[in-house]
RNA sequence: GGAGAAAUGGCAGAGUGGUCGAAUGCGGCAGUCUUGAAAACUGUUGAGGGUCACACCUCCGGGGGUUCGAAUCCCUCUUUCUCCGCCA
């Protein structure tokens, strides 16, 4: 959520850079300017009046103490009828105030300069690729064939559980999962990030915390008898609250965290090629890293967690290349995204598998994650995730590129977590 | 699930209707002393709104109520603890 007091100073540049996201913000932006002038007046009044309320009150009391009843009591009635006056502009200011909430909710991020111009995904910046993709001959399979042939993971029994989208890994394919999380765990943690194990279930304001709440409710299931909780659609949401309502030393910076958590989203309506296999899913693993960071060196550590994904990916030796995201394409909350895709031969197209942003003050300001700076005062600190990964589909872009006549190769990092080498 | 107790500043812990944003201790920060450190001593130390800066306003788990006035009384929700029951 943007800054009043930034909107306040930075009106055109505002405009101008949510144009990039293809959006004419100029309505939005005056309508914050004008419900925060009006808030204000508001409350300077009814500070004001709560101030006389205040001095009344005090004046009644020792009236009565040195017992003058009559004035006292004369006074009593002005103050409660100054109270009166005070609730109904107590309602107004909280109408005005929560007006003004929402739209502030509806207002996102702010774009990075470096965010190119663009309308979809197509519009996206390539800034970097590396790997070789492999030659596979006429008969290679897409992953979710292979799957079948070497009975790893069974999409149709998923369904007879819960439905589609919820497959069931079965033998080397659920160990093969699991060595990943393991691995991927293990490299975060060597990298300085501090393992968590947190709940899969959110309630409203962490929601609203990390911007999945208000509007976008939609993608995530909702658990609830009476107050709602969430199945959370990634990491990002429980760990990133973990800080919520915190004001952090500025020596405690980096913060630096991963976990491994089970994904749930609805993704509702879409169905096709494109969605079939692992490629979408209703449920999935990833291992998400978080980072709490000061605003002065919030980007040196998105570049330090693109290294450091880039680093797994070779590990692996799976092809991949770095998107910068467009405008267009970019989530509402972030300011800078970049996406690894790795390349699915069998498929014959880029499969997303992490996405790293930095949402800078955007988050925090609702999370109300701050840090004393060096004069004392308190400023929100800049907050950034990514994917290290997004299970299945690096295990599409496995099976797919280590396929072999003789049953599907595991990369050599990750034998001493399987236990095997081949599946056949 | 049943019975009881509690929720106050970074922590501990006073405070049962007015002068309480809140004693005291610990911790933190700054200074004195010291070659340096420790100890001791002195000062300072919650958050938000508002202002050029003051003033001023709000906040004692959340919400609502009583009152001229609430940390303090009432209702309600949440959470924690103790005992009993159940249970991976």
């Amino acid at each position: 959520m943007l800054q009043v007091p930034f909107i306040r100073e930075n009106k055109e540049m505002i405009i101008e850079a949510l144009a990039k996201r293809n959006l004419d913000a100029a309505g939005m932006i005056n309508d914050v300017l004008s419900f925060d002038e009006a808030r204000r007046t508001m409350q300077t009044e009814l500070d004001n009046s709560l101030s006389k309320s205040n001095k009344l009150s005090k004046e009644i009391g020792e009236l009565f103490k040195a017992g003058n009843h009559e004035k006292g009591n004369l006074l009593r009635a002005e103050s409660k009828k100054l109270k009166e006056f005070e609730e109904g502009l107590k309602v107004k200011l909280n109408d005005k105030a929560n007006d003004l909430q929402q739209l502030l909710y509806q207002i996102p991020n702010i774009p990075h300069p470096s965010v190119p111009t663009g309308n979809s995904d197509e519009d996206n910046e390539e800034v970097f690729a590396e790997g070789t993709i492999p030659e596979l001959n006429e008969k290679a399979l897409p992953h979710w064939e292979l799957a079948k042939k070497y009975d790893i993971i069974d999409f149709e029994l998923g369904t007879k559980i819960t439905g589609a989208g919820f497959p069931v890994y079965k033998g080397k394919g659920a160990r093969l999962q699991r060595a990943l999380i393991s691995y991927f765990l293990d490299k975060n943690t060597e990298a300085g990030y501090k393992e968590y194990q947190v709940p899969h279930l959110i309630n409203e304001a962490s929601g609203y915390g990390t911007g999945q709440l208000p509007d976008k409710e939609g993608q995530m299931y909702t658990v609830s008898e009476d107050n709602p909780l969430f199945l959370i659609p990634t990491a990002e949401v429980p760990v990133t609250n973990l800080f919520r309502n915190d004001i952090i030393k500025e020596k405690d910076f980096p913060i630096c965290c991963t976990a491994y958590t089970p994904c749930f989203r609805r993704e509702a309506g879409s169905y096709g090629a494109h969605v079939r296999g692992l490629n979408r899913l209703h449920q999935f693993d990833k291992v998400e890293i978080v980072r709490v960071e000061h605003p002065d060196t919030s980007y040196e550590a998105l570049d330090g967690m693109v290294e450091h994904i880039k680093n797994i990916l070779r590990e692996l030796k799976l092809p991949y290349r770095i998107l910068r995201l467009c405008g267009g394409d970019l989530g509402f909350t972030s300011a800078l995204t970049y996406d690894f895709e790795v390349f699915s031969t069998a498929q014959n197209r880029w499969l997303e598998i992490s996405s790293v942003s930095n949402f800078e003050t955007y988050q925090t300001n609702r999370l109300k994650l701050r840090f004393k700076d060096k004069n004392g005062k308190s400023q929100l600190a800049h907050t950034l995730n990514g994917s290290s990964l997004a299970l299945p589909r690096v295990l599409a872009g496995i099976l797919e590129n280590y396929q072999t006549e003789g049953g599907i190769k595991i990369p050599d990092v990750l034998i001493p977590y399987t236990g095997f080498d081949t599946i056949s």
